[in-house]
RNA sequence: GCCGGAGUAGCUCAGGUGGUUAGAGCGUCGGAAUCAUAAUCCGCAGGUCGGGGGUUCAAGUCCCUCCUCCGGUACCA
């Protein structure tokens, strides 16, 4: 159980960069997680609340924007809305899926700014940079190429030599040039706000020793930084692009997008408690100390979630901090890492145009990458489909119902005479599971908690096989009743069971069964909740199988 | 280079603090059943756990070393 002193929970999935259009790697590493979390939790009646959105500043949109001759707004509009509704497709239940963009979240980051700033926790510093006179901008390391100084590759980038993996500086590269103009750029000076990392080391330390729950990787991950020792982050940048520093003598700056992102979990709170008119009500979540908040993303930032995110709260004074960061890896595709730039990547758009989206969410969950990097095959997502949803899940509801149809006239058949001991078997058996279904979500294990399920639907197929409904019904209506009424309980159970996983296909089993959707408890999924004589709709197919021609090619 | 993670049946993956014949699903093969989208249920076979070395009565699990892959490496996010 989630201990008794948290009152709400506040479940974040790392912010998606607006540059891009969301993959299958994105949804294993950080939303569907959360998505089933929520979910889960929803139906077990605690107070939540699911926070994501668009993070839409820095460097490399800018970049994108003048490599597509766009400007940056036209490129954050094109992906944030698209993205918006590829999760929407899928099925995420975001509370609010906003934009690092808005009014609220320049407000809220600059204040955050000006806080520490007035706390005198940061300070300046001056640095030699790296100036294209010709764009008018300093380049970010990585945005420079030159000659690597130990190897003498040619294409070294400014942080680091990928030939010889040297790790490097701007100014240490030959003949340095801007990696978009190619322009020879100049040395030039800029100061920029730091934040005093470095003093929170022991803070973060003592914090961080009491979270033994957390997952190894993430914290042995931590205990390395920590043990090169932390050191302070410069918190502004020389861009266009960005949130303005809040002070006039530095308008020109904007807030480095890891200080400012992250944030944006803030503001997407408060604007979504905004448009329910209750301006004060983000406090509750963000400020009380009984709140539970528990962020999902992807290794690539653990540190930003578990360090330095918490660093710039504890800095602050006024906020909670997170309680858990279940890190996933990564999920790479058919044998090798998904890229954009090389097209190798599964895009929300396309794949829920062509199958059913409950269908890849299974297959993503059942193959989460939760202790390493794991591969997503499309003859997977077939294998998946026609074996477990379509033959266990599917089969189990469709036998049962087109058997109320037959026989019983599509009503719930009453219970008559005492449960057989084969009957309290299989509704123990469903207590035991959602029991432990339940435990394997809170405890963010979902390929467990998954595939725990699907056993359990393999158990209701076995209850039918052996109770042999088709050979009772000839002689003891009464006792066939019984049976076909536990397997209705049991269709009803999967409807709640399989929510946090497959949302469409609950609905669509609810509408079934003619009952609501909108008051689904956890513990009805053990509770005897179609009363007798109940009416029935109609069956569908839950899931049609996926042929070999519509794998192929793909 | 440095820090962290990973390498287990044909395939995809599980395997706190070392301990009986290394697990699951899929696939394969055999059987039962025929209400059901030829859908179900039962069973057999199949790994000595990346390579090498070591500690131990006992190692997939601890130590050393080597190889391969992934993430981070503080101005990509």
């Amino acid at each position: 159980m989630i201990k008794k002193h948290y009152k709400r929970i506040l479940v974040t999935s790392a912010l998606t960069y607006a540059n891009g259009y969301t993959h299958l790697g994105h949804i294993a590493g950080s939303i569907l997680p959360a998505d089933m979390y929520v979910r889960y939790l929803r139906l077990s009646g605690y107070d939540v609340i699911y926070i994501c959105g668009s993070d839409e500043y820095g460097t490399a949109i800018e970049m994108t924007s003048i490599q597509e001759s766009k400007t940056p707004q036209e490129i954050i509009d094109k992906y944030h809305f698209a993205n918006k509704l590829a999760y929407e497709a899928l099925g995420v239940s975001f509370d609010i899926y906003s934009r690092t963009s808005s009014e609220i979240h320049k407000k809220t980051s600059q204040e955050f700014f000006k806080k520490l700033y007035d706390k005198g926790l940061l300070y300046l510093k001056s640095e030699k940079q790296l100036y294209s006179e010709q764009e008018g901008r300093f380049l970010a390391d990585r945005f420079v190429i030159g000659t690597c100084p130990h190897c003498r590759y040619e294409e070294a980038r400014g942080d680091e030599c990928e030939s010889c993996g040297t790790t490097l500086s701007p100014l240490e590269l030959i003949d340095p040039r801007s990696k978009i103009t190619g322009d020879r750029p100049v040395v030039k000076e800029s100061s920029h706000f730091y934040f005093p990392l470095s003093k929170f080391q022991t803070k973060l330390e003592e914090w961080m020793s009491t979270k033994s729950n957390w997952k190894a990787n993430v914290l042995n991950y931590c205990k390395g930084w920590f043990k090169s020792g932390l050191r302070d982050r410069a918190i502004t940048r020389d861009l266009k692009w960005g949130v303005p520093v809040p002070l006039e003598d530095y308008r020109d700056k904007v807030l480095y997008v890891w200080f400012e992102a992250p944030i944006g979990y803030i503001s997407n709170t408060k604007e979504y408690f905004a448009s329910k008119g209750d301006t004060d009500k983000w406090k509750e979540y963000w400020m009380s100390s009984d709140t539970k908040l528990v962020h999902f993303l992807g290794k690539d930032n653990i540190v930003f979630h578990a360090i330095f995110f918490p660093a710039m709260l504890m800095a602050h004074g006024d906020f909670v901090l997170v309680d858990n960061i279940p890190a996933n890896e990564f999920m790479n595709l058919e044998g090798s890492k998904q890229s954009k730039s090389k097209g190798h990547a599964i895009y929300v758009k396309d794949v829920v145009e062509k199958f059913n989206p409950d269908s890849i969410r299974y297959t993503i969950a059942s193959n989460m990458p939760e202790n390493k990097d794991t591969d997503f095959y499309w003859e997977d997502l077939q294998a998946r489909n026609n074996n477990e949803l379509a033959a266990i899940l599917g089969n189990f509801v469709n036998r049962t119902f087109i058997f109320s149809d037959k026989y019983f006239d599509l009503m719930v058949p009453p219970l008559s005479g005492e449960y057989q001991p084969i009957d309290k078997e299989i509704l123990s058996k469903l207590k035991s599971y959602s029991e432990s279904i339940a435990s394997y979500y809170e405890n963010y294990k979902f390929k467990d908690a998954v595939s725990e399920t699907m056993n359990l639907a393999r158990e209701a197929n076995k209850y039918f096989n052996d109770t042999e409904p088709w050979n009772v019904i000839k002689h003891d209506k009464q006792r066939c009743g019984v049976i076909i009424n536990t397997c209705l309980q049991l269709c009803y159970s999967f409807a709640i069971l399989f929510n946090p996983v497959l949302p469409f296909t609950s609905m669509k089993m609810l509408k079934m069964m003619n009952m609501s959707g909108s008051d689904l408890k956890w513990s009805d999924a053990y509770a005897v909740a179609l009363k007798e004589d109940h009416r029935l709709n109609k069956p569908e197919i839950l899931f049609s199988k996926i042929e070999n021609e519509e794998i192929k090619n793909l």
